[in-house]
DNA sequence: GTGGTCTAGACCACA
DNA sequence: GTGGTCTAGACCACG
C-alpha cells in the first residue's frame, strides 16, 4: 500500500494532477486492480511530505472521473466498473494527446517510425498487462 | 512567424510554461536557429488568445535561461550557442506523452487499432506536409 | 451581482452544498440565465461570512456538473448550454428525489392532493419562467 | 418495527440527522405514537447498513430533544407528549424537496408530463398500499 | 482508524 | 482585478 508516487513540486505541474496521472498510470499498467485499496490520505500525504488536503483534492477528482470509489470512513479503492464514455467524448480526448504528440515529436525532428514504436512501446506496457490478467468477472460488487 | 504554439490552458501546465517548452523544442529541432527573430508579444498573444502579460512572461524567463536574448524595441532573438537536446531527452519528453495517451486510452477502453490510427492521423496532418513523410517501412522499436 | 444566497451553518447541510443549490435554483428559475457571470470567489466569501476555498469548492462542483464554466482570471459564468444526460441517469436522479418526497409526505400524513399541487406550483415557479423567457438562439459563444 | 427509514449517504446531509428527521416526521405523522418502542440499535444499523454508533449518535439526539426516551437495557421509546408538527412545518419541509426536485429536473430538461408522472409512479408505490388511496377530487393547493 | 468540511492565509497564473 | 493551488490545523461524520 505505499504506491511510491514521485511528485517533483518543481515540474509546474499541479501536485494532486502529479498523483492522479501516477495513479491512473498504476491502474492502467494493472498495477492497481479493480476494488483495490489506496493508501489513506493522511498516510499518503505523510509519505509524499505534503498537505492532506492535496491528496483528497486527487482523490476527489479522480473520483469525479470514475477512477476511484471513495467510501466515508472506508477510504479508496479503484472503481469496479470500467467508466463510460461516449465515442465522441473518447476520441476527442485522446486526439488531443495524439496531436500534442504529434506536434512536439515534428518539432524535435523524431521520425514516424520513432514516435509510431514509442507509442507502441507504451500501449504494451500499459495495456498489455490487461490482456493477461485475469477476467474480472468474479467480482460483483 | 506563426511559431504554430499549441497551448493548452487546462492541461493544468501554466501556459507561459508550454510556450518556453515549445520554444525550446523548436529551437532545438532547427526550426529556429540563433539569431532568428521571435513574433512580438502583441502578435503571438492575439494569435494564441492569450493575454501579452503572459507572453511576456514567458520571453522574460527564457531570457533567464540565456535561451534568448530581449532587444528592447526591436525584438527577442533566438541566442548564440544554444544547446541542442540530447537524443535521451527528446525521448523522455515524447515518451512522458505517449505514456499519458496510453495510459488514458488504455483507461476508456480504447483499441490499439484506434490509438494506432489516431497517432497516425495527427502525424501526418502535423509533420506531413513539412516533411513529406518517409516511405512507410516496417520497424520494431 | 449580489445574488442572495442564504446560508445556514446550523442545517447539517455543508455551505458549498447550500450553495449549489440556490444557485442551480436561480439558473432553473431564470433569475440567472446563460453567460451570466457569478460574483466573485472572493465578494461572495465576503458578503456571506466564509472562506474563499469554500465558495472555490461550490463553484467547481457545479464546474463539474456542467452549470458553470470557470474562465481563469475572468470569472464563473452560467454555462450556455444545457448539460446533456442519458434518459436513464436523468430518471434514475430525479426517480430518488421524487421518491424521497413521496416517503416523507406520506410519513406526514400529506394528501395525495397536497404533494401534487406543491410539486406543480414549485414546477412552475421555476420553470414557468423559461417557457417565457426570449429564446437563446442568439448567443453563439 | 423495520420503520422504512430512507438513507442517502451521498445527499451531503449527515446521516444521523436524516434519520432524525424521519423518526420525528413518524412521530408527527402518527406512524409512531406515545410509549411506542422503536427498533434496537443493531437491528437498525444492520437493516440500514450503517454502523450502529450511527444508530446510537441519533436516538442520543432524540433524547436530548426530549423526542425519545432511552431505557437502559430495555430500548428506545417515544417519549409521551410528543408535539405534532404544524400544518405550516410540514408544508416547508415538503416544499423544500418539491423545490429540489422541480430545479434538479428543470435543469435537465425533463418535462412536466415526466415530473408529474414519475411522482404519481412513486406515491402509490409508498403510500398507494398504506392509504388506500382517496377519490381524485381537484384541488388548487 | 477512515474521509469530509471549513478556516486563515500564502503565493502563483492570468486579464 | 480574476481563479488555482497549497499549507497548517481544526472539527465533524462514519466504521
Amino acid at each position: 500500500m505505499l504506491l511510491h508516487l514521485q511528485i517533483d513540486p518543481r515540474s509546474g505541474l499541479p501536485v494532486y494532477r502529479q498523483m492522479m496521472d501516477q495513479i491512473r498510470y498504476y491502474i492502467a499498467s494493472g498495477t492497481l486492480g479493480p476494488g483495490d485499496q489506496l493508501p489513506s490520505v493522511r498516510e499518503l500525504a505523510q509519505a509524499l511530505s505534503i498537505n492532506p488536503t492535496t491528496v483528497v483534492k486527487a482523490y476527489t477528482e479522480l473520483q469525479h472521473a470514475q477512477v476511484l470509489e471513495i467510501r466515508h470512513g472506508k477510504g479508496a479503492f479503484v472503481n469496479q466498473s470500467t467508466p463510460r464514455f461516449s465515442e465522441s467524448d473518447k476520441e476527442k480526448a485522446l486526439r488531443r494527446l495524439a496531436r500534442q504528440l504529434a506536434v512536439e515529436a515534428a518539432q524535435m525532428g523524431a521520425s514516424w517510425e520513432f514516435v509510431q514504436g514509442l507509442v507502441e512501446e507504451e500501449w504494451t506496457e500499459v495495456a498489455g498487462a490487461d490482456f493477461q490478467s485475469p477476467p474480472q468477472e468474479l467480482r460483483k460488487s
